[in-house]
DNA sequence: AGCTTAATTTATCGATTGATAATTGTAAAG
DNA sequence: CTTTACAATTATCAATCGATAAATTAAGCT
């Protein structure tokens, strides 16, 4: 008969790769509700170990944030997604929001926007690293297949201009805000994540034609 | 001759509402930088008090947290830029991009971005707060002015689309994602805010055409 | 079953947290 | 120059933080 009545209180032992999975699953839920400054205590409450147990799975709290950022961030970006947008046999719309429909599907979820962000804040060195990546395998290739399907000048004519990444970069930060504003802020949001990117995507093709032509490229 | 050699320490009276104003911009700067987690004893330390002296101001570090959110938003959104947006003698790229030009030199600062992101992310009732005041008065006010400047029917007509409400806040959203890449995650962005905004302006008024048509909306 | 390994817990540490009370010192009033 | 009001300090608190060591117990092996 335990001292609490309530609290039977049967310890299971899992296997150490298991237990891990579930810290790190556990502690992203947590530090992407708390931020990275909620206390192992309560991370250990909210996953049902004791607090010790987090230390003998991660050296320090660090060492389990850079677990966490690692399997948030690490490995999520699919390499298939540079082929879709690359894949000229379909229209540059249909590629554009096939990329942005899985793009989403990662990055448009409580955990990831929310601890991108803590992390952000924190100037983890690692999200630093986010934004170049980004910027290399999406914005960039956005804008070279923009030249292409609108019969522009290829890179070897003519570099890309600040105005052509800065209306990528604006069509990838108007998604990105939507995540923001359904997750921080936390907003009722009237269209649904498919309906913004195709008002997306057709707002920046709609338009982009017209940034060229506004900085002096033709048709060629 | 004082017993740390380098420390002469000598100590200064303010009136009341000088030491109030000087603690709620250093702890803007300091939360700002550190997140709300940040101590109120390191606070002091930037400040350059000691620590018992914020409470002589703040009854909690609560209340000081809402006097810096206070001090930040409430008020900073300027009546005038209503009469900018709605003022039907300019061209309408020329009022939003004068619009934004002023609502950017408020909010392209580190300080601002950053304190926005954390208090969001605390979920302050008052952020909540922030995103319908934007919403009512600027990206409602921008559709309603679009509808006018293209030519299509008013909105006893035809209420507002979810499509041109997106296509709004992909306008504002990549506006503010700009001020993230630059203060959150830190990374060199290639052109200046003014370019930017000039090239978002065009960017939407360029879509936004495509986008009425798409969902039927036609010239009066 | 009994033994053994190691996964998990209890107990505990010094440092730091938000917050309070008592003391000190400055600048204006007389 | 002395007095006095109150701004600012030092000293201190219980609670909570990240982290460690020792004790406990569940599960695989023989």
């Amino acid at each position: 008969m335990p001292e609490d009545a309530a609290t039977p209180k049967k310890r299971k032992r899992y296997s150490p790769e298991e237990r891990r999975r579930m810290i790190v699953e556990g502690a992203i839920e947590f530090f992407a509700e708390n931020g990275f400054d909620g206390s192992t205590h309560q991370l250990a409450k909210y996953i049902g170990v004791t607090q010790p147990l987090i230390y003998q799975y991660f050296p320090s709290k660090e060492d389990l944030i850079e677990a966490v950022y690692s399997e948030l961030f690490q490995g999520r970006w699919n390499d298939e997604w540079d082929g879709i947008l690359a894949d000229r046999s379909r229209s540059l719309e249909d590629r554009l929001t096939d990329f942005y429909q899985r793009y989403c599907a990662v990055i448009h979820a409580p955990d990831w926007i929310r601890v991108f962000l803590y992390s952000g804040l924190k100037e983890m060195d690692i999200t630093q690293r986010y934004a170049p990546l980004v910027e290399e395998r999406a914005i960039r290739r956005i804008c070279i297949e923009a030249r292409d399907a609108f019969g522009l000048p290829g890179l070897d004519k003519v570099p890309l201009s600040h105005e052509e990444f800065e209306a990528a970069w604006m069509l990838h930060g108007g998604i990105f805000y939507y995540g923001v504003r359904r997750f921080v802020y936390r907003v009722p949001v009237e269209a649904s994540t498919e309906k913004l990117i195709n008002a997306s995507v057709k707002l920046y093709l709609e338009g982009v034609g017209g940034v060229a032509k506004s900085i002096g490229l033709s048709v060629s």
